[in-house]
RNA sequence: CGGGGCGUAGCGCAGCCCGGUUAGCGCGCCUGCUUCGGGAGCAGGAGGUCCCCGGUUCAAAUCCGGGCGCCCCGACCA
């Protein structure tokens, strides 16, 4: 009974507590398709939250949504070289329809580039058309070897931008741009402290210039890649022609972006935050940000407590919030209490008798802090305060945990001894040559994650490679990852 | 694709080694009463192609052969 109550601790099995974390608040569910995911009300709520924050931002920058078909024909993914190379392995492939074999294959499409690609070339002409700045939720197939829910399903749903812009420094621009709105959404929503920076080669993005990245710490001290931005050059332009008249009358073609961020976030929210009694969600993307629980024994108590609930409901929502009250009749508040912790409702108001008749209502935080007391007058405010220092208590929290799981300027004795025990991350000089990259994942398992942008990097820039001793040029942050 | 584990009620499992009445247990579910400030108690009840196919046997959840599926670890990856 009380096994099957409490859920595996993080410290016991770390994968086993994720996907416990996943049943007990109901965000998905295995499908009768292997490798897929069924996306539960309570987990579909937060992606919802997730794309309203990153939707308005990116209209905030200037861009619009469109949608281009999930079918894509086989020869575009082999258009551009690297391309093809980087996803073909992963493309389901679509033979027939209509009880016909298709003359083409299509594929479903593991990312957008090419099929939008093909309507840019019809799209553009003069640079009096550009930048074109574009971004489609949708759903996404790859066929990976091994899934795990949230984190690598075969189907997923995420956002994708594309940007065509007239010069190689506006696309520059840009990419970094939507790189530092993933970061902002990341810090200020997700409550998840990232490090931004450039990615080395070998993890680059199949047919990019330069792939950008913003990475997480996940509580087992593995890395999580959160989201991408990369800067395409001029390769998909040319690969699908698309090309635009220039001021002076030159033809060129136009240089590009994409970016990405997927319901893997959610996986990285909750392997970030939660903890040995279930999900723990940031205020900003819970679903119910405060849950109101009536307790009362006799029918009069009852109906002076809910009548009491139920105005608090009113006024909070009445500011704003995402409040619910829970009057369900046949379950103890106890239970209840459970039931909202597991599915990580950031705070809770106990409201019962003796609260009716002192004016006061008990106010539970889903992590850090006691019960406490508060008065029903200028409960919204309070709530407020509240919810704030919660969503800044969470990422202060993450952000402690990350800095204490680094190591900068390691030696490449510590380096292996960290990575074989407790993990983490580790700064130091890189040569910049993919062999020694391949090496050092061939013995440890980590890669490089991110070469950091300026403000991660550490107050002495080093001088030699961490792993050869050869001249450094540049910082890397290295951790096994997900 | 390599290694490990597992398929028995909605969920989690026992039973299998050593074949033998109506296949059990916990949670959940339904009904009723009592409960209700941290996972309620009692009583009654519903719910099963024992993953599938074949074989052995008087008799298979159990033994044998084949297949399928899922989870975990690794290689691949957002």
């Amino acid at each position: 009974m009380a096994e099957n109550k409490a859920l595996t601790t993080r410290a016991a099995d770390f994968s086993a507590w994720y996907n416990e974390v996943i049943a007990r608040a109901e965000l998905a569910d295995y499908s009768p398709v292997r490798g897929c995911m069924v996306i539960r009300p309570n987990g579909y709520a937060i992606w919802e939250q997730m794309q309203r924050a990153l939707d308005q931002m990116f209209k905030d920058t200037g861009h619009q949504n469109a949608y281009f078909p999930i079918f894509i024909p086989q020869s575009f993914l082999s258009r551009e070289a690297e391309h093809v190379e980087g996803f073909a392995p992963e493309v389901a492939v679509v033979t027939h329809g209509g009880g016909k074999e298709l003359d083409e294959p299509l594929i479903i499409r593991p990312t957008s580039e090419t099929i939008i690609y093909a309507m840019y070339a019809k799209w553009i002409q003069s640079y009096r058309d550009l930048p074109i700045l574009i971004n489609q939720w949708a759903n996404v197939v790859r066929w990976e070897m091994r899934t795990r829910l949230f984190l690598r399903t075969t189907e997923f749903l995420w956002q994708e931008g594309h940007t065509a812009h007239a010069t190689e420094a506006e696309a520059e621009e840009e990419t970094i741009r939507m790189l530092g709105v993933y970061r902002t959404f990341m810090e200020q929503w997700m409550a998840m402290p990232v490090i931004t920076g450039r990615k080395t080669d070998s993890e680059r993005f199949a047919g990019a210039l330069r792939t950008y990245s913003c990475e997480a710490l996940m509580q087992d001290n593995k890395a999580l890649q959160a989201s991408t931005s990369h800067n395409l050059g001029q390769n998909f332009a040319r690969a699908f022609e698309v090309t635009f008249q220039t001021a002076n009358g030159d033809l060129d073609h136009v240089w590009s972006t994409s970016w990405g961020a997927s319901t893997r976030m959610v996986g990285a929210l909750i392997m970030t935050h939660s903890d040995d009694l279930g999900l723990v969600c940031p205020p900003r993307l819970a679903q119910y940000q405060v849950v109101i629980v009536p307790i009362y024994k006799t029918a009069e108590e009852r109906t002076a407590v809910m009548e009491a609930s139920d105005r608090v409901r009113k006024e909070l929502a009445a500011a704003g919030m995402r409040v619910h009250l829970d009057a369900r009749d046949d379950m103890k508040p106890g239970a209840k209490y459970y039931e909202w912790e597991g599915r990580g409702v950031p705070l809770r108001l106990e409201l019962g008798p003796r609260d009716v008749s002192s004016g006061s209502v008990v106010l539970a935080r889903r992590t850090g802090g006691k019960k406490e007391t508060i008065l029903m007058e200028g409960v919204a405010s309070a709530i407020t305060v509240a919810m704030n220092k919660l969503q800044a208590d969470l990422f202060q929290a993450a952000l402690a945990r990350r800095e204490a799981a680094t190591l900068r300027g390691a030696t490449k004795e510590q380096f292996i001894a960290k990575m074989e025990n407790e993990g983490g991350l580790v700064y130091g000089g890189f040569c910049g040559s993919a062999a020694c990259e391949a090496e050092i994942k061939e013995q440890t398992k980590a890669t490089i994650r991110v070469l950091p942008d300026e403000e991660f990097r550490s107050s002495v820039a080093p001088t030699k490679c961490m792993w050869c001793g050869r001249p450094s040029v540049a910082e890397a942050v290295w951790a096994k990852a997900y």
